[in-house]
DNA sequence: ATAACAGTTGAACAGATATTCAACCGTTCA
DNA sequence: TGAACGGTTGAATATCTGTTCAACTGTTAT
């Protein structure tokens, strides 16, 4: 046994031809990284119960908070990773922030989720 | 200050009806759980990279390892992950086993972060 | 049979992440 | 002015998750 092999096919690869095709096809590794990105903000049922809030009407902080039994720290936590994600938009009136989807294409896809899901049971 | 108040709004919501509306329009706890295990999946940019390349192939795992630089222990980990959650699927010829995306709706949804991403630049 | 290879698996480790807690900011209203 | 409230923030904690490592299975070929 080669001792100080890696494992990881250099060398020996199946399919070279295959590999170099998709290699070429691929989109770059920046682009990639942003729809994991993206779908990242997607991934925690935290934040898809806020979505489908918003996805019903805007709403303020605390009625979110009390809406999912959370504190509102919490809520304001998750909040701002889909502020920074461009997913959600706000507006301040008074005490109060108010919070509502940014994009249309959220929208679609969240959808489109739920469609897949449907179908599957 | 009342010593032992939970920051959770129970008591104080501030739109009370709006609350009732969004509760009532809101898809069950399973349902969106679900959601967010299906976008899960796509939250990684390892799997996100295994997926565009199936996108282009059909492919077997030392393939993958190869073209993506890892191992294949890796590899497997993760395609795993996505034969779970029927993402994708898998044939086995001699000691090969081949991949291949399971689902349009995966292709469409993935389809869709792409062109979200392009539009938001 | 047995060596070589493709692939899988479980345990262990390291890095990421969601919630809690406490302190804080800004606005309203008494 | 200052108390009350909506909301934010940073640090700490507990949990989750991806990769590594080593051992293993099953198939092919000598």
């Amino acid at each position: 046994m080669k001792a100080v092999e890696k494992d990881v096919c250099e060398s020996d690869v199946v399919h070279e031809s295959v590999v170099e095709r998709v290699r070429a096809a691929l989109p770059d590794e920046d682009t990639l990284a942003d729809v994991a990105e993206l779908f990242k903000v997607f991934g925690d049922s935290t934040r898809t119960r806020i979505l489908s809030a918003l996805f019903e009407s805007e709403m303020c902080v605390c009625d979110i908070a009390s809406l999912l039994s959370m504190t509102k720290s919490a809520v304001s936590h998750q909040l701002r990773i889909l502020r920074q994600t461009k997913v959600v938009k706000f507006r301040k009136q008074g005490k109060e922030v108010y919070y509502s989807l940014d994009d249309d294409h959220i929208s679609r896809i969240y959808k489109m989720a739920l469609e897949h899901l449907s179908e599957e049971k």
